[in-house]
DNA sequence: AAGTACTATATCTAGACAGCATGTC
DNA sequence: CTAGATATAGTACTT
């Protein structure tokens, strides 16, 4: 189809994308057109992995907000990293007037409000979560674009979407849907769910071989076999990344887990080596000494030494900047091999001329041992091989290591059709969260218009019988009702004020009853006590350090009074044992060690501890401890480094507890605000000394933007101890205090108010303990985290 | 004594969404 | 119903 011939779009578009060298859609794109996604028809477009969907979604976005006067589009991703990258996609088109934002949990698009802006980008639980908070701007909406809808299928985020899509609709009849999906079985079961035409095609505008090596030979699909020869000593992977490279062409390799992804990169660097010129060994130097910068731990480390041999691990332990380097140096082709466990399959796009799938089954605890992936996660692999416009075709490879398996890999994956995507929203967790956030922002008011509204689900649509739904929407219904987030009165549902702010604070109600009762429990209990006992023990002896309270004493008179405040591993532990923190994992001897701690720390922690011999309770209780020493560390100012090390997590991996630590606490502080609790301070306290990561004489100086935990602890030292302290220090104890760095120490007393922060003619003070030349180097805007990768001021993802 | 090659054994396991408030002249 | 790669310690043998 021409792109002159398309209706509904706007009247600059025809002549923009032949600007970008697009004459003609492709075949599906051509489909979605005739099917009516610029003349707001809905539509589920099922079709492969850079087969031209965005266009698909532009198309639609562009004609519904051209044709009313208030059209408003919304494109939902999974995924925070892929908001940012669609949002840029997008921008192309603001030259001719079309304003985007994005909105995710840890990013507002800057410039203005998101009701001034035309197409917006947001995940799906930031989606919901405005739904939830009565976003203005969600009944502008002409359409709504849903990328990547096959996650439904997903047993923890997946009805998130659904049931989000469905209150989109029913919030405006006449809003347009488009779901864009992997290709898969039944996408016209999502098609019927939502009222769409549905375009299903395998086409590509690259072909892709999916094939397997076995032995010294690449088995195709086609029928056709290439030698591959594997030399002595010489990994299967290795000799395939070899003959992609002969061919000037980067491997993507998948594996699965972290270990693997970091030994298997290690090992190829030594193949990839050899075929770097001068210059790329120069810029990929030049890359390693970046990713050193991003944070002083092994990880970082590892990940450089193998940059500098042209190959790199990816995964979610990695910091994000560590990430984008290596997307990028991938992209650049500086890179010869990622090796990656699946975060880079959902993730940014990132192709390349082979993939290998090396690893085809991935441990899985719930079913004791190794599972195999789906194969919808093996095509989504497989999907990342051919850049379009600079590869001839794309090669994706499973690796067999007998002839059987040779068999069982082009029965299971190779032919393979991707099982069908299934509603997972018949679950306690999905349905607890839910029901309370339908009955809260107003979508039902009773179990029938609960249930009605369940029908527009895709639940719904594919089960006919409606038992099992009921059966758990009555137990969650019993649940909530019984944690005071739900009132009933006859048929009539309504949610409590505490209901309305849990659903409103995005939290599972679980957490939510967990956290009250702790809070509760802690100050009924004046700070320790009978309940912070072992629940098995039946209290005739009392450990040692067991009575706190009473060696406190001052107001150790009756049964209220203001009570000593939980302690930061208190408030820790307590969160990181709610269901919306995942858990860390004990390592051997870590059990011991826990327990150990458990019972030093006895007194501090809110709520039951669950016996010794409650099995499985006991584990996760001391995996959240674990998880609470780790933020408890990082908010003692223990280096990064030290922290990957006794937790045997990445630098990421501490990013994102600290992430999660501050919004269930910021949220149990919204909770304890309302229920008049006296731990509110405590509470705050704890989560601003995890946001930063100091002690608490430092929580002023680091509120100050440019000075994270490093800079604070150096001006603390120094003797500058407030952010007052900061507006009339001596200029020389200040610069001394930030190693001598000038633009950073004007930018530090800028932000912190000082009038004329001008460092001129200031000589840095001498100061013990601080070397003036060390260490940090200034880049000319002096004030940014960046600069000094220790201080980790900001927490900013993108 | 140090290096090498091999074997037995222990260890460990993917990913990642969400609140709120509020600034500055 | 279902494990396998890697790190590490140990061993035998060579140089």
């Amino acid at each position: 189809m021409d792109v002159a011939a398309i209706p509904g779009v706007p009247d600059w578009l025809p002549g923009h994308l032949e600007d970008e060298g697009i004459e003609a859609l492709y075949p599906p794109q051509a489909e979605a057109v005739e099917a009516g996604v610029t003349e707001g028809a809905n539509l589920v477009a099922s079709v492969p992995t850079a087969s031209g969907k965005t266009l698909v979604a532009e198309l639609a976005m562009l004609s519904a907000v051209a044709g009313g006067e208030s059209g408003k589009a919304l494109y939902i991703v999974p995924l925070r990293a892929l908001a940012s990258e669609k949002a840029e996609e997008f921008e192309q088109f603001e030259r001719y007037g079309v304003e985007v934002g994005v909105s995710t949990g840890n990013y507002d698009s800057d410039g203005g409000w998101l009701a001034d802006k035309d197409i917006i980008v947001a995940t799906s639980e930031k989606v919901d979560s405005l739904v939830r908070n009565d976003a203005a701007w969600i009944e502008d909406l002409s359409c709504v674009v849903t990328d990547e809808v096959h996650l439904v299928d997903d047993g923890q985020r997946g009805p998130t979407l659904e049931v989000t899509l469905a209150k989109l609709r029913q919030l405006n009849a006449g809003l347009q849907t488009v779901a864009l999906s992997a290709t898969i079985g039944n996408a016209d079961e999502l098609a019927d769910w939502l009222d769409a035409e549905l375009v299903d095609s395998n086409w590509r505008p690259i072909e892709l071989q999916k094939g397997v090596h076995y032995g010294q030979a690449l088995h195709l699909e086609d029928g056709s076999q290439q030698r591959l020869e594997v030399r002595n000593g010489e990994s299967e992977t290795a000799a395939i990344v070899r003959d992609t490279l002969a061919d000037d062409g980067s491997t993507l390799v998948f594996v699965n887990s972290r270990r693997n992804a970091e030994a298997a990169a290690r090992r190829l660097s030594s193949t990839t080596r050899d075929f770097l010129d001068a210059d790329e060994r120069e810029t990929l130097a030049e890359i390693a000494a970046e990713i050193r910068d991003v944070s002083d731990t092994e990880t970082s480390d590892d990940l450089a030494d193998a940059v500098e041999g042209g190959a790199a691990f990816h995964h979610a332990g990695l910091a994000s900047d560590h990430r984008s380097l290596i997307e990028d140096a991938f992209r650049d082709r500086l890179l010869k091999v990622v090796c990656a466990t699946p975060t880079l399959a959902a993730g940014v796009n990132t192709p390349s001329r082979r993939v290998v799938v090396r690893d085809w089954r991935r441990y899985d605890g719930s079913t004791g041992g190794m599972a195999p992936l789906s194969v919808l996660e093996v095509h989504q692999m497989m999907g990342r091989a051919g850049r379009p416009g600079l590869d001839p075709y794309g090669e994706a490879v499973l690796l067999a290591n007998s002839h059987d398996e040779l068999d069982e890999l082009f029965e299971r994956y190779v032919w393979a059709d991707p099982e069908p995507v299934r509603s997972k929203l018949a679950a306690e967790p999905a349905l607890r969260t839910h029901l309370l956030a339908t009955v809260a922002s107003g979508f039902a008011s009773s179990r029938e218009g609960l249930l009605e509204f369940l029908e527009r689900t895709l639940h719904a649509t594919q089960n006919a019988d409606r038992n099992e739904l009921e059966r758990v929407t009555d137990r969650m219904l019993d649940y909530l009702e019984v944690n005071d987030f739900l009132e009933r009165d006859g048929d009539q549902l309504q949610a409590t004020g505490l209901g309305h702010t849990v659903s409103r604070l995005y939290l599972d109600p679980m957490s939510a009853a967990e956290i009250i009762d702790g809070l509760r429990d802690w100050e009924r209990s004046g700070g320790r006590t009978e309940s912070s006992r072992t629940a098995g023990e039946t209290g005739d002896e009392e450990p040692a350090g067991f009575t706190r309270a009473s060696e406190l004493a001052a107001n150790d008179d009756g049964d209220d009074g203001p009570r000593e405040p939980p302690s930061a591993l208190g408030l820790y532990h307590l969160v990181a044992r709610t269901p919306d923190m995942y858990e860390l994992y004990l390592r051997s001897g870590d059990e011991d060690e826990y327990t150990q701690l458990a019972f030093e720390r006895e007194t501090e922690f809110l709520g039951p501890m669950p016996s010794e011999y409650e099995d499985d309770r006991f584990e996760d209780w001391l995996s959240a401890l674990k998880t609470a020493r780790l933020l408890e560390d990082w908010a003692s100012e223990i280096d990064e480094s030290e922290i990957t090390d006794r937790y045997g997590v990445g630098p990421g991996d501490i990013r994102g507890k600290v992430e999660t630590t501050q919004w269930l606490l910021g949220a149990a502080e919204s909770l304890a605000g309302e229920l008049g609790l006296n731990c509110v301070p405590a509470v705050r306290e704890a989560r601003t000394r995890v946001e930063h990561g100091v002690r608490s004489e430092l929580v002023d100086l680091a509120g100050v933007r440019g000075v994270g935990r490093k800079r604070a602890r150096r001006l603390y030292d120094a003797g500058i101890r407030t952010r007052a302290d900061l507006r009339e220090a001596d200029k020389a104890v200040v610069l001394g205090a930030l190693r001598g760095r000038e633009k950073t120490a004007e930018n530090v007393l800028e932000n912190a108010g000082r009038e004329n922060p001008s460092m001129d003619g200031v000589e840095p003070a001498e100061i013990d303990g601080i070397d003036a030349t060390a260490g940090e180097s200034d880049d000319g805007d002096g004030a940014t985290a960046a600069d000094d990768p220790e201080d980790q001021s900001s927490l900013g993802d993108f």
